[in-house]
DNA sequence: AATGAGCTTTGATCTGTGTCAATGCGCTTC
DNA sequence: GAAGCGCATTGACACAGATCAAAGCTCATT
């Protein structure tokens, strides 16, 4: 994973200062502010979010920031790292709903009941900013233009999973799989990383149950891809060779 | 469809009225207001809400309501009628996100990019109230109720999502079609109609694309069903005889 | 350096749905 | 009341992906 200097989370002394404050999540220092929450504030507005919001919270690799059934309180920016979410029925039915990454926002499902409805389980050590949700209401019916931003969050998520919707419903397994690929290769451009080499932190049981595919469908077809030179794969290790042939993948079939 | 008097949309003399203004949809004056964005607001709060509404629209059957691509302004509830959602690819794919029914907003998707990006379709003659999205936003700035109750609305629709991609993801058929009808009927149900017996509004290819299935599939299964004595089918008209049963398919697979 | 656990790859076979095709039913329209 | 169209049903067959099984890799631990 190439890594751009202006991005990287963990370059600050703050976590050794012996002042609490700095403990605090502050988006006016953030570099993932352009794409988090705070997008388009201006600096005053920005310093009103910083009171507002909580703590972050690091998250080892494997452990949950939260779980379904537990009561709702805050949502979540992630800072650093890469979490899961997914949904398990009683009947031990295990569906991954998403995979996020740094300055996207977690836990909007749990803002309807009170409780939050699928697990959160981070997929490298992380980091992550508390954002206590009644709070952060009571702050969006005085700044305009936070509130239209959380609507748009909001309204992007449920964009997000229409589009996982039709992965879902349409696709064949050698689409999906490229769809998925070219997903994460555009996300992670979009933070600064490369677009066409990054190392995937989930196993292959994982992305599919995202995508609705065995474990099994999802190396052989990522074997396939590689035997036809659109990439290469070595365990975790994944360059996208042939970008343009990936599209064509993800829209020729069928 | 037997359809319980309280909660009939019909039954009033608006429509017919000289003044203008009742054309206006009143929130004050609806019976699905317990169903619908002013759940749980005041009389007064009400009466806010009644001046921030737009115009109530019919839609014929078959007619769209809005369509991808359209500039996003309002967002919907719908009055009375049935629709349904989804969303195009480029090539031709057509993937069906939802059926919406009466009390159901519509739309929410379209706030991310001022963009709607699916199409609504009414599956019947349909009535809808238009809410102006920017307006809804001022009012609720100052009704935090209101702003509220707006989350949770577009949490709901993320977690429905969600089920639908557990759905796509991990069912087969069989559990797919038991959960359809059962989520159907519980929506049925929730309006004062009956739960043990509807009318499709939707044809078995619209089914199949919501649910991941060829329509003959969809067929074949609600034959299934039908010789099993769990349901009768005789075209759109269904009935479920043994609910415990569908539960049953619906857990018991796998 | 050896051990073991977890993850991944690959092969052989099976099966649930898709595909293709024919027929039937029930509206709408004239 | 007949014609025609859209939708639904049913059957035969094909195939993508699931399942079962066996190695192989990699990394953490000792």
């Amino acid at each position: 994973m190439t890594q751009i200097k202006a991005h990287s989370a963990d370059d600050e002394v703050s976590y050794s200062a012996p002042v609490l404050k700095t403990l605090k999540a502050a988006c006016s220092q953030c570099n993932l502010r352009e794409l988090c929450l705070p997008l388009g504030l201006s600096h005053t507005e920005l310093d009103r979010i910083d009171e507002m919001m909580g703590a972050r919270r690091r998250i080892k690799r494997g452990a949950h920031l939260y779980s379904a059934g537990e009561p709702f309180t805050s949502i979540f920016a992630i800072r650093s790292g890469f979490f899961k979410t997914g949904v398990i029925t009683e009947d031990g039915r295990d569906q991954v709903t998403g995979f996020q990454m740094a300055g996207e926002v977690l836990g909007m499902d749990g803002i309807s009941n009170e409780l939050h409805t699928c697990d959160a389980v981070a997929l490298e050590d992380s980091e992550v900013c508390t954002i206590p949700f009644s709070e952060l209401e009571r702050l969006s019916t005085e700044i305009r233009s936070l509130q239209h931003h959380i609507h748009k969050v909001m309204s992007r998520e449920i964009v997000r999973d229409h589009g996982v919707m039709m992965l879902l419903g349409t696709m064949r397994a050698e689409e999906r799989l490229a769809a998925f690929l070219l997903n994460l290769s555009q996300r992670f451009s979009a933070r600064g990383y490369a677009a066409n080499e990054f190392h995937l932190r989930m196993t292959r049981e994982e992305i599919g149950s995202y995508l609705g595919l065995k474990l099994e469908t999802v190396s052989r077809t990522l074997s396939r891809f590689h035997d036809d030179g659109l990439i290469s794969v070595q365990q975790k290790h994944i360059q996208l060779i042939d970008q343009a042939g990936l599209k064509q993948i993800m829209n020729t079939c069928r």
